[in-house]
DNA sequence: TGTATTTCTTGATTTGTATCAAGGCACGCC
DNA sequence: GGCGTGCCTTGATACAAATCAAGAAATACA
């Protein structure tokens, strides 16, 4: 698999078209990171330091409920954005767990760098309204699509569209994301 | 109850600092409207016209599904912003309906006013992210919530923080933002 | 290659909530 | 004031999914 130089520039162009200069500006401000299998990138309690774009790899990330159980509200794959948006962009403690379920590798920007761009380019301004947008209407997507689908149908719709890499990611994880148990997955798995 | 002319800009003022000018300028783009207990404000279908902030009374937001049973996804009390933010920012048709549960009053601006704004004055730009953002963390606290507690705490942390204004509203609306039948709350309530 | 550990499957039972059904209460209207 | 129409409550039953409990399969590791 080949990560080109210009996938980090092309993801935000997806929003906002930027001017050559500002983007070297923004490019210069990221870093790469690497993660390892069962890597956690942020536990609950601490303040994000990173928005991150994963490069290679998957992160999850989770609600611990206080009795112990794990819910997943989410995962990023190569070409995602990732990151604890709420405690990065608050600077308060994150009450979600990031963790990355393969090795890879990550850009990371730091909050001093992202406001920055917020500050001096409105493009970036923009990017950060779009990109904050697209978040929430998918959240609306999937609010409805639980609403409007059997868990049957649902879990149909997300083996579909579920990405190669998830192919080989543990179960209880996808059955933690569609918010049932592993072992009701496992039945509807088995029925058919 | 009374409404000072000062409230819209206060709204948007708690996210962002705005120069008498800009506010002028948005300002003038603000139309009344007014409501009656069960109008629809948006249909499914429809293009959301505007962006509305609440003078006076509730709107709720709901999701009806194929069978017929409607969903509420939230309500916009007296001091609130509403509409189908999804529909009037892709200008696409909505999923959702936006119902008034009471009579009232509104301040509402057009998709081109508003667009006009973000173009115009990067303070707005700022404002309309942030406030995207506000709404976003908002319903992470909820997903969070319906996650970590049992639906009785949940309807009593609901009954805890809801506004005046609910308490005379039909517990079916109460019940179907909370996920569940009317009987069902029904018997919760009767439970203490 | 063999053993340990994790992950997945399958079965039996329990539980929470929906559904179906009927009765009570309150408010508006003639 | 009596009556009708919503709205809420209460009871009986049904059902989907969780839980509890083993065992099978796959994977990691020595």
């Amino acid at each position: 698999m080949l990560y080109f130089c210009g996938m980090l520039r092309a993801a935000f162009e997806q929003l906002v078209k930027l001017e050559d200069a500002e983007w070297a500006d923004a490019e210069s401000r990221f870093k790469t990171i690497s993660f390892v299998k069962d890597q956690l990138l942020t536990r609950e309690g601490e303040i994000e330091p990173y928005f991150y774009f994963v490069k290679s790899g998957v992160h999850s990330m989770y609600y611990l409920s206080p009795d112990g159980d794990e819910t997943i509200l989410g995962f990023s794959f190569t070409g995602n954005f990732s990151g604890a948006y709420d405690s990065f962009s608050t600077q308060t403690p994150s009450r979600l767990y990031i963790q990355a379920l393969t090795s890879g590798e990550a850009f990371a920007i730091t909050y001093a760098d992202m406001s920055y761009l917020f500050d001096r380019y409105k493009n970036f301004e923009r990017w950060g309204r779009l990109f904050i947008q697209h978040i929430l209407f998918g959240r609306g997507r999937r609010e409805i699509e639980m609403l409007s689908t059997s868990a049957e149908e649902r879990h149909k719709a997300f083996v579909a569209r579920m990405p190669q890499e998830l192919q080989q990611i543990p179960l209880r994880h996808i059955a933690s994301y569609l918010n049932m148990t592993p072992e009701t997955l496992s039945r509807l798995r088995a029925k058919r």
